[in-house]
DNA sequence: AGCACGCCGACT
DNA sequence: GTCGGCGTGCTC
């Protein structure tokens, strides 16, 4: 009887390859290890995931594999299975994922020296931790699901101090029943604090596992892991794939924040994927929010798995300020708030979401707006470089003298951008120190030090910030805040854009400091009546859900159902579009259960040249999606990024 | 991902 | 006439 693998390599294929195993390695094959064998017209590593005695059908000429790798499994079943889940889950594959838990190859030797660590945030230890009674108390029921050995999910919410607390004490927990724990973070920038108050609480320096770190300091961090003497790791994205035996406890920090999922490939959410590991492991699983998801928030409450820690931080007074109501740029509440704050020799942030001078130049003549020649998108004016920058695919033109179209002398800007409030608040505030923290001037680690590290030592009054500063969660606390225009986000046609307006709104208001006796939050919109705002400005996440959950079961939209965005990325838009209209009648076959929207394109993000391409899936459940991605995209050929949202109310 | 086969432009 | 560009398809 001949014996078969199953292999999966680690390319993006969405397949697995079987092969004969010769009768001198049928002793040494089983799931897990790594073997060699022909692919195509070269060799190629894999791993086994499965040894059975089906020959595929006649139509396959089946090879020999080469070589076995591995005496013994270099992984354990429960990360081929938890990745198998992840890779179905994603439509990425599972080789991909796989290839995340093997070792790096070994590193090659150090030719200059890469610690280009950026400086942790030298703040004092008070361990002055939040265990509060309702922190105890889900502790301790996290603790009594790891001793049993039982898997299960918890959501808890709470403010800073409680959700540290509540990290510390689940981690304790582990510790006390002999299991290990992994906590995920969105942002490797926020590991220091958390990383000493768990050594000064638990008695145990925790590692730290991260993609930016040197493979050199990967491997030495890894190696005390691996020894035993790390019982806690701290990591990004990547370490949720390590095979680490043991694991009690998956806390996923921050679980509002989308950087918990990989676009590139293989693509794949932290969140989903923690979930699989857990369960794989017998593990509990946390997710930690400062203001949760509406879908996670939506199922923990129906699952009875919410844990509302509270300990938030007062609220500091927000104010609406509505700007039809004015003619100026800046509100009058806009401008007494700055004004205030640098008469006290406060710290004023003031947010604006749009990078460059103006969003678009049109022409009062005739309506003409310049537009990319590459990929079409309107482009902004950034009056720094005096160009236009499109920022969806990078590249640059000069501004026209002229309208191209009919030779008008001037064309108007519109939409102001950083640039332009700056500009205005060096007019209305002439001896204030102003700094600008957003793509251009922020781009690189350094430059983002130097403008923090200016404005942590009070030498610069007006910190104006993009996103881009939204996710410094290092900023030292502002006294007032300024915020304008959150509705930008509110025109993107997805269903999450009231909701990321909300999740965004909070995050610019908490970088007030709680004990400023200036403290204050302006909100300058066009907007001042939108559910989302206003209950942002009240910091009333359950006002906000409660608005929000009806609207989505109005319109059907997750968590009432199931729904996957499809992205198909290439270089050719005719191949694209070919491919992508027969995807789309291939779902649409499925029956009225499925509802198709697209194809259409996507913004042109990341490197020039790519095309993308999006189609949208709806259904009763996630499951169905799940049937629907794995008939679909097999067979496209293409490289796809799948984002679901599951559906789980009835 | 890699690698080969394919069909269109400038050239020893 | 060839060399080589990278678009397209395949890997048990």
């Amino acid at each position: 009887m001949t014996l078969f693998v199953d292999v999966a390599f680690p390319r993006p294929l969405l397949r697995n390859y079987t092969y004969a195993v010769p009768d001198d390695l049928s002793g040494r094959v089983q799931p897990g290890v790594r073997v060699k064998a022909s692919l195509g017209r070269q060799t190629a590593a894999g791993v086994v995931v499965r040894v059975h005695d089906e020959p595929p059908d006649e139509r396959t000429a089946v090879k020999d594999i080469a070589s076995v790798l591995d005496a013994s499994p270099i992984l354990p079943p429960s990360i081929l299975e938890f990745t198998r889940k992840l890779a179905e889950y994603q439509a990425s594959s599972w080789g991909a994922l796989l290839g995340l838990a093997l070792p790096p190859p070994p590193a090659p030797p150090l030719k200059r020296r890469t610690s280009r660590n950026e400086p942790e945030a030298a703040e004092q230890l008070e361990l002055d931790l939040e265990t509060t009674s309702a922190v105890a108390s889900a502790a301790a029921e996290i603790g009594r699901k790891i001793g049993a050995g039982e898997h299960a999910e918890f959501l808890v919410w709470g403010g800073r101090g409680a959700r540290r607390a509540m990290i510390t004490e689940a981690s304790r927990q582990a510790l006390d029943h002999s299991r290990n724990v992994l906590v995920l973070l969105p942002d490797i920038a926020r590991t220091g604090d958390l990383r000493f108050h768990l050594q000064a609480a638990l008695g145990t320096a925790p590692a730290l596992l991260h993609g930016r770190m040197t493979p050199r300091s990967q491997a030495a961090e890894w190696d005390r892991v691996s020894r035993g003497e790390a019982r806690i790791i701290l990591g990004s994205r990547s370490a949720l794939f390590k095979p680490w035996p043991g694991i009690g406890l998956i806390i996923v920090e921050d679980e509002s924040d989308e950087s918990h999922f990989q676009a590139d490939s293989p693509s794949y959410d932290v969140r989903r994927g923690a979930l699989f590991r857990a369960e794989e492991e017998n593990a509990v699983v946390v997710y930690v929010a400062g203001a949760p998801t509406v879908g996670s928030y939506a199922r923990a409450r129906a699952d009875g798995s919410l844990r509302i820690l509270g300990g938030e931080d007062p609220a500091p007074l927000v104010r609406v300020s509505d700007e039809a109501a004015e003619k100026d740029v800046l509100t009058r509440a806009m401008r007494e708030g700055i004004a205030g704050c640098l008469a006290a020799g406060g710290r004023t942030v003031v947010f604006l979401n749009r990078r460059g001078y103006a969003s678009l130049l049109f022409c009062p003549r005739c309506g003409f707006i310049p537009r990319c020649g590459k990929c079409g998108s309107v482009l902004p004016y950034h009056k720094k470089n005096d160009r236009l920058v499109c920022h969806a695919c990078g590249t640059e033109e000069k501004r026209p003298s002229a309208c191209p179209s009919c030779g008008h002398r001037v064309l108007e800007p519109r939409g102001g951008g950083v640039e332009a409030l700056e500009e205005e608040l060096k007019t209305v505030f002439p001896g204030a120190r102003l700094a600008v923290f957003d793509r251009d001037r922020a781009g690189r680690a350094a430059d983002r030090v130097k403008i923090l590290g200016a404005y942590g030592r009070g030498r610069v009054d007006i910190l104006i910030g993009t996103q881009l500063l939204v996710r410094q969660a290092d900023l030292p606390p502002a006294d007032f805040v300024g915020i304008f225009h959150p509705e930008a986000g509110l025109a993107f046609p997805d269903f999450l854009a009231p909701e990321r307006t909300f999740q965004l709104l909070i995050r610019m208001i908490r970088f007030t400091r709680p004990g400023s006796k200036r403290r204050g939050v302006v909100i300058q919109t066009g907007f001042p009546d939108h559910y989302g705002i206003r209950a942002a400005s009240r910091a009333d996440f359950e006002a906000f859900f409660s608005e929000e959950i009806e609207l989505r079961r109005l319109l059907g939209q997750p968590p009432y159902t199931a729904k996957a965005e499809v992205v198909l990325n290439g270089r050719d838009v005719r191949l694209l579009g070919r491919k992508s209209r027969i995807l789309a009648e291939r779902w649409r076959k499925f029956g009225p259960k499925v509802e198709v929207l697209g194809p259409s394109f996507a913004s042109e993000a990341g490197r020039p040249g790519i095309k993308r391409v999006q189609l949208e899936l709806r259904a009763e459940s996630a499951a169905a999606i799940t049937g629907l991605l794995t008939a679909g995209l097999r067979d496209v050929g293409l490289p796809a990024t799948v984002v679901r949202h599951d559906g789980f109310i009835r």
